[in-house]
DNA sequence: TTAGTGACTGTAG
DNA sequence: GCTACAGCCACTA
């Protein structure tokens, strides 16, 4: 049995360090689709269901830019969690981002 | 079962 | 440099 599309992006989720971001491509591309990385918004955009809950807020596009922001019930609170594990943002956009950016495996 | 949708990305104009 | 379009796969109605 292996895992679905689905549970593969919460594992690579969950596997980002605290005071790291990285971005949809990146995790689609470590499950195998490049190109896929709308499941991975639309897989996150699941996970706030999930229990326990998957640090979506440490995902954004590969501008740095917090397009996911939205889908949260506050706008704020992205930016917030990020804000306390170190990360700038300014404008909705990770400060830095290559410097904060990491990668699955 | 078929059709529609989506927190993106890369290429082309 | 910016805007527009197509592709990608899984899930829900």
């Amino acid at each position: 049995m292996e895992k679905s599309f689905f549970e593969r992006v919460f594992d690579v989720t969950r596997k980002i360090p605290i005071g790291k971001v990285t971005s949809y491509g990146a995790i689609a591309k470590h499950i195998g689709s490049p190109q896929s990385a709308r499941m991975v918004g639309w897989a996150l955009n699941k996970s706030e269901i999930l229990d326990p809950p998957i640090p979506a807020h440490r995902v954004v596009n590969r501008n740095g830019l917090l397009t996911g922001k939205i889908h949260f019930a506050n706008r704020n609170t992205m930016v917030e969690l990020l804000k306390s594990e170190g990360i700038s943002i300014k404008d909705n956009q990770v400060v830095n981002f290559e410097g904060h950016f990491w990668q699955p495996e």
